[in-house]
DNA sequence: GTGCATACCTGAATGC
DNA sequence: TGCATTCAGGTATGCA
């Protein structure tokens, strides 16, 4: 499950092979991948574009071509891998990048919910989806008042409001659940209650839980690898997500698994109280 | 503008 | 064993 880390994890991956490697050519096997433009224009636009850079933005990566980003969002499953031009397409690959040398770069996903755009270089930042994202976690100006403003408005559930990708990027379920843990609040609580301290704390372990888990790679659940045969061991240091009927490793009671916006939620009900 | 439900998908786990 | 149901989860969309 893709969240910041994995896709940063994955944008080295990809960069070490494939800067300054032509795009000679593009299938599309399921064209739903495709948001935009049509899939007829993405692959003549596409064609002989060469790969000069690689970025990442909230959970997009962001491939810097000669004329154009390509962006993509790999959602839950998705992933890229390479192949020899002749190996025969399995059957979650669907869309393959030629990239001369004999080889293609497989867009890989069993669940088809991945996303790509292609956009006019001058467009990147004033058209969805990167114009809608909000702010990076070690953005500077991610502070007390920018969260307050934000949330003042908010009655949802902190843990439904801190996956909003148009207020802070990159925070997905499992993660959601490790920061509010270490920040003691609880997933419950309305986003417009938050005192400035647990603002503060959202802030502080929202940096503090990202950077650990670049640092290992990610976090590797169920078959999720970011790109072949790369492992996050982001997950042998979760503290709360996936741990129902476990011991708190702080307080020794039982955490628990509730469902918040439809979302699997796991907490400690006295680490993270109901006053909390 | 806000909040909620639903759609998009497949495969694994669970229930009967 | 086999079939049906539920769950996992990021984001877009449509409706009240």
């Amino acid at each position: 499950m893709p969240e910041l880390p994995e896709v940063e994890t994955v944008k080295e991956t990809l960069k070490r092979k494939l800067i300054n490697k032509v795009i000679e050519d593009v299938n599309v096997y399921y064209e739903r991948i495709i948001e935009f433009p049509d899939v007829e224009s993405f692959k003549k636009m596409i064609k002989n574009q060469k790969i000069k850079d690689i970025n990442r933005r909230g959970k997009w990566l962001i491939f810097e071509l000669d004329d154009y980003y390509l962006l993509s969002h790999l959602r839950m499953e998705g992933k890229y891998i390479y192949r020899k031009v002749s190996e025969p397409l399995s059957k979650h690959e669907h869309v393959s990048f030629n990239i001369g040398n004999d080889t293609e770069l497989r867009y890989m996903d069993t669940r088809k919910f991945g996303k790509m755009h292609l956009v006019i270089k001058e467009d990147l930042l004033t058209r969805k989806p990167i114009s809608e994202l909000g702010l990076e976690p070690w953005d500077k100006d991610l502070n007390i008042s920018y969260l307050k403003n934000k949330y003042k408005n908010k009655k949802l559930p902190i843990k439904t409001v801190i996956l909003d990708q148009s207020i802070i990027v990159g925070i997905g379920n499992i993660y959601a659940d490790e920061i509010l843990f270490l920040s003691k609040i609880n997933p419950y609580k309305k986003a417009s209650e938050l005192s400035n301290d647990q603002l503060l704390n959202i802030i502080k372990y929202t940096k503090f839980v990202l950077e650990k888990a670049i640092k290992l790679g990610g976090t590797t659940i169920k078959s999720y690898e970011s790109s072949e045969g790369v492992h996050g061991k982001f997950q042998n240091e979760l503290l709360i997500h996936g741990k129902q009927k476990e011991e708190c490793p702080n307080c020794n009671d039982i955490i628990i698994k509730v469902k918040i916006g439809g979302r699997g939620t796991y907490y400690c009900p006295t680490c993270q109280k109901d006053s909390n």
